[in-house]
DNA sequence: CGTTAGTTTGATGGTCCTCAAGCACTGTGG
DNA sequence: CCACAGTGCTTGAGGACCATCAAACTAACG
């Protein structure tokens, strides 16, 4: 009898060839399933955590808000992301964690975590290796903030959602489903909506994406990826060592 | 007979009151002096690093070169900072390593870091509680980029330095002695360095801060904080749960 | 004493923000 | 059933902010 596979054990089987046992291990994690609605907070900025989930279905959005009232995206969570991973490894919370869907996610407690790491070290690296992606990430978000225009940043967004979707199978270089309004996108890429919006229209007048009714329909890649300089190295680096 | 303490471990007394044995393994870490010279690379981006650093003179800068040649600096290490302690742990390294100025650090092995933090398990947390607050400040300057002008994104990043500076007893609210170009102001905030030049001229005449012949003196340190609404507290957050 | 790195200033223009307004769609309550 | 509000998308006009180009100046250095 077949097992379903999680979202999480699809990404990480991607990268690392995990036992039976291994795999045993990864689904129990995923036992304690939980349900939240759309648009109440998770973890609030500044509280600290004492459990972290791994995200099952929906799409999340982790922000920082500023003094002014304005807020930052950080990054976008999708199906077989951790939530709060890092507010449980290092003791921190510095941002806030919102579902924009209604959201399915399964609840780790931090004994859970490190009882799966003792009886699997594989697991743990492996493990560790997502955290890893992640601060990869940021950094690029920064990186496309500091030194990418409007429309690249937007084309190199759509671009990291469509890998990130594809290695779960929920997306392919054809597109994929997006609930993000264009305020998400402005808020992520330090634009104002109205700008985003019209980047949008040149992008689907020049062919090359459209972002229209929950759908992300990417009409020529390569030129998109020339467009953004995407280079998905960041995605896909440097396995951990394992044997 | 005194010990002088090294500033990695003044600033991690500043959070946690460590033993005299915890401060006696934390020393034996800085055991391995080199010295490297500015300008070279200690890490190049793509490479997998096995030895992280503790700088302990000097000031280094963390790089990331994008394809078209332009660099977006993702954070600077002061005395007391580790080097490539991320790449360490997590196995990856995207980023360049560069020392702005000669400095001195000291290698510390992954074997001495794994021993150290089996020996003192409360050094453990302390160290990954330096691990986070990196973390915080990434993310910290990923709003900057996003959702402040170039006048706040100055004024913050000079005020950030000096609370980091004065951790380790190398400055104050009056002000500190920095090595950084304004070229290297541009790479790390996402503007020309020509622009810089003039929000530089624009704080100094306003009574508010120099950026002067590797000086920054703060004249009106109310002021700044003001105009960068800068809140210190991601430097200096939920310390981890130490017994 | 030329060269280089870093700083400074001016002029011009493009990118992107802000303000303003209209449209489509959905859900709500009278 | 229809007014009404709320959310998200779209378009236009005007202007601020900041990049780019150009050039001069200083200090350090071989």
């Amino acid at each position: 009898m077949a097992i379903e596979t999680s979202p999480l054990t699809r990404k990480l089987s991607a990268f690392v060839k995990l036992s039976v046992s291994e795999l045993g291990v990864l689904e129990r994690l995923h036992e304690r399933r939980k349900s939240f609605s759309a648009g109440r907070d998770l973890v609030h900025q500044g509280q600290s955590e004492q459990a972290a989930y791994i995200l099952a279905a929906g799409w999340v959005v982790s922000y920082k808000i500023q003094p002014d009232g304005s807020r930052q995206i950080v990054d976008f969570q999708v199906p077989g992301d951790f939530l709060g991973l890092r507010s449980v490894l290092l003791h921190t919370s510095d941002h806030g964690i919102e579902p924009i869907v209604e959201i399915e996610a399964a609840e780790v407690l931090v004994s859970d975590l490190l009882q799966a790491f003792a009886e699997t070290p594989r697991l743990a690296t492996a493990i560790l290796w997502a955290v890893s992606r992640d601060e990869a990430m940021v950094v690029e978000h920064l990186v496309g903030l500091g030194r990418r225009d409007a429309d690249a940043r937007v084309a190199h967004l759509l671009l990291e959602l469509g890998v990130r979707l594809s290695l779960v199978g929920m997306g392919s270089k054809a597109g994929y489903a997006c609930p993000l309004t264009q305020y998400h996108l402005a808020d992520a890429l330090g634009l104002s909506a109205i700008h985003v919006n019209r980047v949008l229209r040149k992008l689907r007048e020049g062919g090359l994406v459209t972002f229209r009714e929950g759908l992300v329909t990417i009409d020529d890649y390569e030129g998109l990826v020339a467009l953004a300089e995407f280079d998905p190295a960041y995605l896909d680096h440097a396995r951990p060592l394992l044997p």
